[in-house]
DNA sequence: TTATTAATTCAGAAAATACTGAACGTATAG
DNA sequence: CTATACGTTCAGTATTTTCTGAATTAATAA
């Protein structure tokens, strides 16, 4: 495959990073893996994207973390090789779940706490606006629940969603 | 309101900063704002919080930039105030779409062309990768291009989701 | 005007994050 | 057993991001 594809290709996946919230590092060396058709050992990896060995093995344990790649032996060869997981959504399933632990149920904790407490005693205004928050979070809260427990469902809410996008 | 009860909430609104995209600091200002029925001044801001007046003035642009608060003046007082707009949905809506611009569509175009590429002269596996990750980018594309414009209709989106994830 | 008070800017400092590469551990081949 | 070829770790370094505070500009009051 054309090197200047796959340089653009590693690179814009590189700036998605930011989205799943891993370093652009981790998410070139998925893109690489990609659009490989042969397994890349570390070193391939290192060398292909001038990035130290250590690094490179960072990035490959967090992306064998994620599951979204998976480690290959050829015979004879001593070296641990990868190769990308064809399926897309698990990565952003494994990042969304975390985040969601991590970031949003804190959050939406300490809304329902703040509701609570401006309930006895803050502006009606300050309530109304936690009111919907709250509301928001909730909502959000129930559907990212049962979509991340279940692929088959949030791949049916993708279909949803495009026959509601397509009525203009 | 309860000061711990908001120490709470700006904090956990600042950890969802990086989840917008924007900094702790901005979220944090965002999150007070949010918190109190009295209008703040830069000055009560950057006390309050205890950052910089530079930077709490460099977090207030940004916050009216993405038009989630707003600026009101005090008769006879010289200082700018600002109150949070109550509706949440704005200012998710305007990084998403800042977000969307910057990061997925570029990469959308780098994965259209790397499957163009793919299919003269690709193995099988990676032309099949990128035509599932094709498919996926631009459903999402087609989804959000329309949901991201008509806030009407992304909220019916999270109503058709609500009782998607209802069916249990 | 001029003094005063507030907002803004921005160079440099601090903090957070990411990366390197040499040292170390481990497994296999000889 | 020993040498070799690899994977892993992590202290130190580089880079990026964020923040500070003094200088500057702008607006109002006197």
């Amino acid at each position: 495959m054309d090197n200047d594809v796959v340089d653009r290709f590693v690179a814009s996946w590189g700036m998605m990073g930011s989205v799943w919230g891993v370093n652009t590092s981790v998410a070139r060396v998925h893109a690489l893996l990609i659009t490989s058709d042969e397994p890349l050992s570390l070193d391939d990896i290192s060398e292909r994207l001038k990035i130290s060995r250590g690094n490179a093995n960072t990035c490959l344990r967090e992306l064998r973390n994620w599951a979204v790649i998976c480690l290959v032996k050829k015979p004879g060869d001593r070296r641990d090789y990868y190769v990308s997981e064809s399926d897309i959504w698990r990565m952003s399933f494994a990042i969304m779940r975390g985040r969601k632990k991590r970031e949003f149920d804190p959050t939406l904790r300490a809304v329902m706490d703040a509701l609570s407490s401006a309930k006895k005693g803050s502006s009606k205004m300050v309530e109304k606006r936690l009111e919907e928050m709250a509301g928001l979070l909730n909502t959000m809260d129930n559907i990212s629940e049962k979509l991340l427990a279940n692929e088959a469902l949030a791949k049916k809410a993708l279909t949803l969603l495009t026959v509601l996008a397509g009525k203009r």
